[in-house]
DNA sequence: CATTTTGGTTTTGATTTACAACCAAATTAG
DNA sequence: CTAATTTGGTTGTAAATCAAAACCAAAATG
């Protein structure tokens, strides 16, 4: 590695752990609730050594905490950590892109919503430190 | 493809466009402001046949627009489409999250700023309709 | 006690990646 | 004007990764 613009972006460290299909499928299905390795198999389709091999991943970048359930290491759940939690302003993010972008023609948009009321939330957007919206040109 | 939970998922579809390392790592520079194939490979490493698949696909997905410049098409420039800078968002959710849960300890954050004051942006946030802060188990 | 489930590991072949070499047209340098 | 360099790729090729299936031991279930 250590490319060009490479070293000391977010980006890039970012993308080092998520910069791939199955992981983001994997963090979809545990903010739906999924927590053992055959849910997560059977929901997002992945094969089991893909599996385990991103699960571990995530567990090692403390995204995931594996916790024994049942008796003596044989049974798991995985759960998100705080850190895990966090992604969820990210999720929400390609949920929003995908339902204006990609989705915006045909289909129905699959939106996440607000367990209480079942209403939209809101809408993220780029905004400055008193909260006005921002451009691409704005930044730096 | 054709996974269980894998239909109508705004997640997946986006997943197969931007389910990529290189993918973001291109779209990070179009933000920065890269335009040429050539600066494109020099500022992130990648290999010039694969950058060739990943702007083509961009194109083809109209989050990059490919423009001639010089004459008689033998120079391009890429430019981001509407739907490409719309990409802004989840790029900050991803700064913003590394920045919190990566960079924390040791590194400085690399952040986005607002270009006219310098000042950083607002942290975007997961909140309902009326601007409420939601954490993960208010949603569905 | 027999069957099924769980959470993997280990093959194997197919696909993708990374790297380098090559190229023609266009631009720049002298 | 000519030579050197830049641009925007394409084409190999070896190495790494992925996908699918087979296999397995321990545990839970019937």
């Amino acid at each position: 590695m250590a490319k060009p613009r490479t070293k000391d972006c977010p980006i890039v460290g970012f993308l080092e752990v998520f910069g791939d299909y199955w992981t983001w499928l994997i963090i979809r299905e545990a903010f739906y609730g999924t927590t053992r390795f055959g849910d997560f198999q059977r929901n997002t389709g992945i094969a089991k050594n893909l599996l385990a091999d991103r699960l571990d991943r995530l567990v090692d970048r403390e995204i995931l905490e594996k916790r024994d359930v049942g008796r003596l290491g044989t049974r798991f759940a995985y759960h998100l950590t705080p850190s895990g939690e966090a992604l969820q302003t990210t999720l929400l993010a390609m949920y929003q892109w995908s339902n204006e972008h990609f989705y915006g023609a045909d289909k129905a948009p699959v939106e996440m919503r607000e367990l209480s009321s079942g209403k939209p939330l809101a809408h993220l957007a780029v905004r400055d430190a008193e909260g006005r919206p921002l451009t691409r040109r704005d930044l730096i």
